[in-house]
DNA sequence: AAAATAAGGTAAATATATTGACATAAAAGT
DNA sequence: ACTTTTATGTCAATATATTTACCTTATTTT
């Protein structure tokens, strides 16, 4: 009885193999209970990523579509899904941008702000507490430390994520 | 008592956000990432993690769906597509369990242990090397710590999850 | 034996998520 | 002016992922 150290040959790839699959668990587990979490909004975790993101005084007067898929890492044509159905609901709107004619800023409406403002950061931060539970504040702090360098390297594996210069949206 | 007056002001739940950020971002690009290390054999991150899960010695003689998807931390219901994808590709079957004949065990084919000894492990020992690059034994650990402690409080949130009696597949 | 329970299959609706491909329009470079 | 690049939109195909719901079958309970 074995562990799975000896399904994959080697302790490395082992606790390798057990970090990925915790991984993996919580992210099925992030979507869920926070989908549930903020059900009675009717907002899924993809949607409160975005409307989190569109909060960030650097996106306070409108972001690229672009950018924002950057920012997000997720693709633009599935950002485009999320933000139309948000662009129904009146939570976002996009203007184009007076300085190219081209770029469509997203940014919150005022009913999307008061969504945010009202109703939504007092069960996010509910939720945080829940899920946080027993965390103290270094290990918050080495856990995004983590997170950080994965992503890092994620980044580093992902041939469309490279031009991490500059730009605001790259930036965090 | 820390202060959280001011909603996402504040720094403890400035923190948690950025942690939650974190995780919802690697999400993204484990699954983008994991899904094109294996393109070339066109297995996705949810068929990698079936597949992973069904080499484990415990499930070696098959596994009931319920349980697998518990373990998983998936639906039945998404499970089952995957199941059948997998199924039609012959790389997993479904046996009727001597014991309990309404219930059907899945189990690898011939076929699919050989996709994974022969083509997958190496694919996937390379991406966990250059995904975890500068990542220490230790760090490993911690990070799994975490990742243990934040899965904990999301079955505590999920009240699906709640049996976590001694079931094989709530085990672990 | 009849009823309740449990496991699985399946269907449907909705929302992600990816890639590739094509269209449009505007900005930038030559 | 012409070409190229850029930003977005959109369509299509495929694969996840959720929930609710119903059906079948088999086990368990009464």
């Amino acid at each position: 009885m074995t562990k799975d150290v000896d399904a994959f040959g080697g302790l490395s790839v082992g606790l390798s193999n057990r970090l990925f699959f915790r991984l993996y668990q919580c992210a099925n587990m992030l979507h869920k209970t926070g989908t549930r979490a903020l059900d009675e909004h009717g907002i899924t975790t993809q949607q409160w990523a975005v409307l989190g993101a569109l909060t960030r005084p650097a996106f306070e007067n409108g972001v690229a579509v672009g950018d924002l898929a950057a920012f997000l890492l997720v693709s633009r044509q599935n950002l485009a899904g999320v933000l139309s159905r948000l662009e129904v609901l009146d939570y976002v709107e996009r203007a184009v941008d007076a300085n190219d004619n081209r770029s469509r800023l997203v940014r919150l409406t005022a009913k999307g702000r008061s969504l945010w403002d009202k109703d939504m950061r007092s069960v996010i931060a509910d939720y945080y507490d829940e899920a946080l539970t027993g965390f103290s504040t270094e290990d918050k702090i080495h856990m995004i430390h983590y997170l950080d360098k994965m992503l890092h390297n994620f980044k580093a594996l992902d041939p469309e994520a490279q031009p991490v210069s500059g730009t605001a949206a790259a930036a965090e």
